[in-house]
DNA sequence: ATGAAAGCGCTAACAG
DNA sequence: CTGTTAGCGCTTTCAT
């Protein structure tokens, strides 16, 4: 049986309740005592039974960590471990712990989100993706449970506290970019369409073209589960075009390199012969050939961020709603080419 | 105030033991009473209060997963997120809960793994990577506390429940299949050297060497942050000696994916002017150019291993210490080039 | 400034 | 087969 706040009681000749007074640096302890039943915790090597304290104050100052289900080969996405740093910076500054859901299917995810809450095992909860009508956002809110979303919500845009980047304007600024560099037919390549975040960035691909009076050809679009059997056939069919794209706007940065080794094998070699950009800046995006023009949306940030939130709203319960935009960068590197004439770099 | 027990009771006109029983799926109850509760439950929206539960019974019903420190760039790694899909794959099954500790610092990884284990909220832990002289895993086999290592533990190899591969005989095959191809001048670059997994690997490959007696080079090591700066010097060294290698064995995909394009900017292409093999198997290595010869140690599986050692041991203190050794397998894809004379594939 | 006592929601003997 | 009764370890009024 480990040691409890008796035991320490009973070494500093105090009552349980001064111990757990000291704890909490309660105010009207004497700073003698203090000291003394200090010295007795260390001494016994006394530890806080986090259930107990849990039971007792209904708080466990635990953070929820959902992801989309992993059946998703997407789970493989650098992403993860990288918002995952972030929120673990400020949970532990500010002694939170942090609970991971997860589930194959989203059913799974669905029950573990379910047991979080009911539970009691969590205070907060962070939702690391955005999806269209999703059920657990919507569970969640219903409930008046609170959480944060990374991503931008679908609908409640105004009660669902939210850490984003602004993806449309971040999607319209890279197909600028290549708009810019004298590209006139360029295609997009995105990912699931459940997501918020490929809904925003093909709008902003989308808006840049208008505005550059660019057409917008139904033949450009490329979704989904492309990484998969067909996703290369997919690709392929985008070059047999009588106007194949010269450039590539793609949802994300590991798509790209699957993309790049694809065409590679077609003959099609990037930046010489089509121009790619895409999104997220992973660490991965440095060090591939060629260096990945992207847009980096701060993924540690966006951790952060939603942990801060999601603690806010923890303690005090009518926090409003907040949205909070993070802000993105252009990582001009070497996949794109200027093809209005002087070659680039 | 949430719906307890005692609500159930009153509402099925039970005993709140009873309920207890029931939710335990106690044997001894009539199957009557069993759905009468159950009815109250559904009704009433019961959901068991973990804490108090914990509480009462000391057990968590969670495991906690401890990664190494974060201020690793090596997180990016995919390969976290694999073992995890492993992992939580039979938690889920099992009805177990995952707590992850992090921390930037090694000290606040030690710090995370003391209060989960004294804060009593997981029942086991597993360690996702085994370093030499592991303060965290001393602590845990000082206090006799349920856990598992992912990897070859650095001591007390009897003592600790571990899952791993073989990593010697994985590195020796690769390093072989270098060797069948013709290649004589082989260099070795590492990862950080207190890893058991990167020792592991190193002597695979200087074993092969060995039997087919060849000569182990000192100047054909690198080793450690050498994706940092320095990296690219150190690799440029290597193809500046009198006797450059033609083959490397790296420690890890993602380190192969750096190095390739380094070497393409030195001018060294593979597989055609150097061939590489590496380990891990992560998505990743299949599209890049060229697609990796990397050993398949089955991340996934290893994660499932794990989790179920961990349920074990939690279930059954005195469960012996267990080694699982999975099998791994050689990816011969397209980074190496035979240079016996016969070109590949 | 500190102690006594009740109770958070659940489980586990012990009765019957 | 089911009810009664103590706690699990901690917090928190309410006294003093």
């Amino acid at each position: 049986m480990a040691i409890t706040i008796k035991d320490v009681a009973k070494a500093a000749k105090v009552a349980p309740s001064t111990v757990s007074r000291v704890i909490a640096d309660h105010p009207r302890i004497s700073e003698d005592t203090k000291k003394r039943v200090r010295k007795a915790m260390k001494e016994l090597g006394y530890h806080p039974n986090v259930n107990a304290r849990s039971l007792a104050n209904r708080s466990t100052q635990a953070l929820g960590i959902v992801m989309k289900s992993s059946a998703d080969k997407a789970l493989q996405n650098p992403f993860f471990p990288e918002v995952l740093r972030g929120i673990s910076s400020v949970a532990h500054q500010l002694d939170y712990s942090l609970y991971i859901s997860t589930g194959e299917t989203d059913e799974e995810v669905y029950e573990g989100v379910q047991r979080m809450v009911h539970g009691n095992r969590v205070d907060g909860i962070i939702l690391l993706y955005s999806r269209v009508d999703d059920p657990v956002a919507n569970y969640l809110l219903e409930k008046d449970f609170p959480f944060v979303l990374i991503g931008k919500p679908h609908g409640n845009m105004d009660k669902v506290t939210h850490v984003d980047n602004d993806n449309v304007s971040a999607s319209r600024d890279i197909t600028n970019l290549l708009i810019d560099e004298g590209h006139e037919r360029i295609a997009f390549i995105g990912g699931d369409t459940d997501l918020v975040v490929t809904l925003d960035r093909m709008q902003g691909y989308e808006l840049a073209l208008q505005e550059s009076e660019l057409p917008i050809k139904e033949d450009y679009y490329i979704h989904a589960e492309f990484l998969k059997s067909g996703g290369r056939e997919a690709v392929h069919q985008l070059f047999q075009l009588n106007e194949p794209p010269t450039g590539l706007v793609i949802a994300d940065d590991l798509m790209s390199i699957g993309v790049i080794t694809m065409l590679e094998e077609f003959g099609i070699r990037v930046p010489e012969d089509v121009s790619i950009v895409s999104f997220n800046n992973v660490y991965l995006s440095e060090i591939t050939r060629p260096p990945l023009t992207t847009i980096d949306i701060q993924i540690y940030e966006l951790g952060n961020q939603a942990a801060k939130c999601v603690i806010d709203k923890v303690c005090n319960k009518e926090e409003p709603a907040k949205r909070i935009i993070v802000p993105y960068h252009v990582m001009d590197r070497s996949s794109t080419k200027d093809i209005k004439g002087a070659s680039k770099k």
